[in-house]
RNA sequence: GCCCGCGUAGCUCAGUGGAUAGAGCGUCUGCCUCCGGAGCAGAAGGUCGUAGGUUCGAAUCCUGUCGCGGGCACCA
């Protein structure tokens, strides 16, 4: 196991046992990376409470039962009672050569291998997609490939917003311009054009006042959604090919973004029509809801709103329709009962907080969520725009998501151009791609999911510092070492990892982080955390290519085994840029 | 009004109760006889909004307060 904290942490338990009892060798060392020793160990502080002793005494007494000899050197007493913990080179080189012949990179088999249901991107039909889709798009897609890669069986879910009241005014306005027009088109193109004019309509016939004979535009989009719900099938038919040029959109969008969602992963809200009706009845059987001012709700313990009043989940209006929260109750019941869900993640906006703690708590009481599954509301942060508030599609065009990531591919083609005007054509388009694309993503991943952050178009389409293209150049330049070295006949020729002056050292122990990185990442839903490791990763790795020269080194030993510990950097960076989503190219 | 979140370097952001709070950008000083300069080495830059409290120890936990954002009954 190439993780030299969990290594650790088991000695310094035995050890515990060893000098305190046997009730404390599950005591937890606190092994963490230090800038004073590789690690450091705080249990002493811990401890000192539960012993009613000095940390400097109980450190004294660790020191003494703790063996480390083949691990680390002797830790040193520190401070107010630190261990601080100097692997031995020797030993870092041997973890360094298992995790080189690891397929997993040291990322942890799970005891258990969880079904986990990521419910991300859900964009709505007949909207254009913008900044703010993206960030739970890129985040969930990073998540589910994350738990992949960990072991689990991952089961994406696109909650597409697909049906409800706006449908009836797209399913008419679809009709008036004609279901094979060029206007049509624009759902697959400019989708906003299409919603606007729509709501145009709407709201113009809702300003004129209602025709007597409920010709008007407004009434019959109100009467379509009642036909559409009551499963009217020419309204069906006319409702699916709206969805169907929507889907057109989404998987362009997809395709662009190299986000793995497909037709497969499409659960909208329109896939709980024909449950909503029992999820009422059974919530009113067992008592969990009961009629207020005519709808039919749900009084969730400890929710209050203004006025000290009980807060009400909707399940059913009082004109027998049903919104967003009889739809999610469905969903829930069906990805635990049908899907085995063991755990939830929903990648969703951080404004539906109070929404998503009224469904779980909804949920429990109804016994579709049972406790020993784990539903997690993944907040993904507001965009916000220059004067810190929330960015609106309406406040500019220039935030369609489509043109952003059209600008951030055109920015990196300008620099491949001018940088590798020796590449063809097409290759350098799709170098173009991985970077403009890589970075746009990599600017969302990298900071934490739930901060709102300030849109910054200079820092999404950035080349430099803690980028996308940073870490995809440290791989460019592995990789240009490896094609100059197997044009020069030089292998790594089954060399281990070399492990011997500082760079190696400090590139070899980032390395083996990578596991316990991932498997935090895995449990906590942190892609950032991966973004902060990968980027640390790629900084070891290019002080190491000062520090220690591969193809101009003369001894063959040292070079055969500078080049096995650059390849398994490259290895890893590959490995962790593709559990982000982010493409890695041959060369830049 | 109530609830949730945030306030950290000029800017954008990390920071899991532990020592001297870190990155990137920007600014300044060096490094191209170069395994790829989309890079490297270094410098300057901080009352962690504020006032208390808990603790051996607080950016982190608790309370108050100021500022900002979001949410709070039939939209999703």
């Amino acid at each position: 196991m190439p993780a030299p904290e969990i290594a650790l942490t088991e000695r310094f338990q035995s050890a515990f046992a060893a000098a305190f009892g046997p009730e404390f060798a599950d005591a937890d060392p606190i092994i963490r990376p230090s800038q004073f020793a590789d690690f450091q160990c705080n249990a002493a502080m811990g401890l000192a409470k539960r012993l009613g002793r000095k940390p400097r005494d109980i450190a004294q007494d660790i020191l003494d039962a703790v063996d480390l000899t083949d691990i680390a050197e002797t830790p040193e007493i520190a401070g107010p009672g630190f261990l601080n913990i100097r692997l031995r080179t020797d030993w870092v080189a041997a973890q360094a050569a298992e995790l080189a012949g690891d397929e997993r990179l040291g990322a942890p088999v799970p005891e258990h291998a969880d079904t986990v249901v990521v419910d991300y991107s859900a964009p709505n039909v007949a909207k254009e997609m913008h900044v703010g889709h993206l960030r739970t798009t890129v985040v969930g897609d990073a998540l589910a490939r994350t738990l992949e890669k960990l072991g689990h069986r991952v089961i994406r879910q696109n909650h597409i917003g697909d049906w409800g009241t706006p449908f009836g005014m797209l399913i008419e306005h679809l009709l008036e311009v004609g279901e094979d027009g060029s206007e049509a088109e624009l759902l697959v193109t400019d989708p906003n054009a299409f919603y606007q004019a729509a709501r145009a309509k709407f709201d113009a016939a809702e300003a004129a006042g209602k025709a007597a004979d409920g010709s008007d535009f407004a009434s019959r989009a109100r009467r379509r959604v009642a036909t559409l719900q009551s499963g009217d099938a020419e309204s069906l038919r006319i409702w699916t090919h709206l969805v169907e040029l929507s889907k057109g959109y989404f998987h362009r969008i997809y395709d662009m973004l190299d986000v793995t969602l497909t037709d497969a992963d499409l659960a909208g809200e329109s896939t709980y029509n024909d449950q909503l009706e029992s999820v009422c009845a059974d919530l009113e059987e067992d008592g969990i809801a009961r009629i207020s001012d005519g709808a039919l709700c749900v009084f969730p313990e400890g929710f209050t709103g203004r006025d000290e009043q009980p807060l009400p989940l909707i399940v059913r209006k009082s004109d027998g329709g049903y919104g967003y929260a009889t739809t999610d109750l469905a969903a829930i019941r069906h990805r635990v009962h049908d899907l085995g869900a063991d755990r939830i993640a929903y990648v969703v906006g951080t404004a539906q907080e109070l929404h998503f703690q009224m469904v779980f708590a909804t949920a429990r009481a109804a016994g579709w969520l049972p406790a020993e599954v784990e539903a997690t509301h993944v907040k993904i942060g507001s965009v916000l725009g220059e004067d810190g508030k929330i960015l609106r599609t309406r406040s500019g065009a220039s935030l369609r998501l489509m043109a952003l990531l059209e600008e951030a591919t055109a920015t990196a083609r300008g620099v491949i151009d001018e940088l590798r005007p020796d590449l063809p054509d097409d290759e350098r388009a799709s170098i173009a791609h991985a970077i403009g694309i890589g970075g746009v993503k990599y600017a969302d991943l990298s900071t934490a999911h739930d901060s709102d952050y300030t849109f910054d178009l200079d820092r999404m389409l950035a080349l430099t510092g803690n980028t996308a293209p940073y870490l995809q150049y440290a791989v460019a330049r592995i990789r240009s070492i490896a094609r100059k070295a197997a044009a020069q006949g030089i292998t790594a020729d089954g060399a281990a990892p070399r492990v011997e002056n500082d760079a190696e050292r400090a590139l070899a122990l980032t390395l083996l982080e990578y596991g316990p990185t991932l498997e935090q990442v895995g449990a906590d839903f942190e892609p950032h955390r991966l973004c902060a490791y990968l980027f640390s990763l790629a900084q070891a790795f290019t002080a190491f290519y000062d520090a220690s020269p591969i193809l101009k080194e003369s001894d063959e030993q040292v070079r055969a085994g500078r080049l096995a510990l650059a390849t398994l950097a490259e290895r890893v960076l590959v490995e962790g840029l593709d559990a982000l989503g982010v493409r890695a190219p041959q060369q830049m």
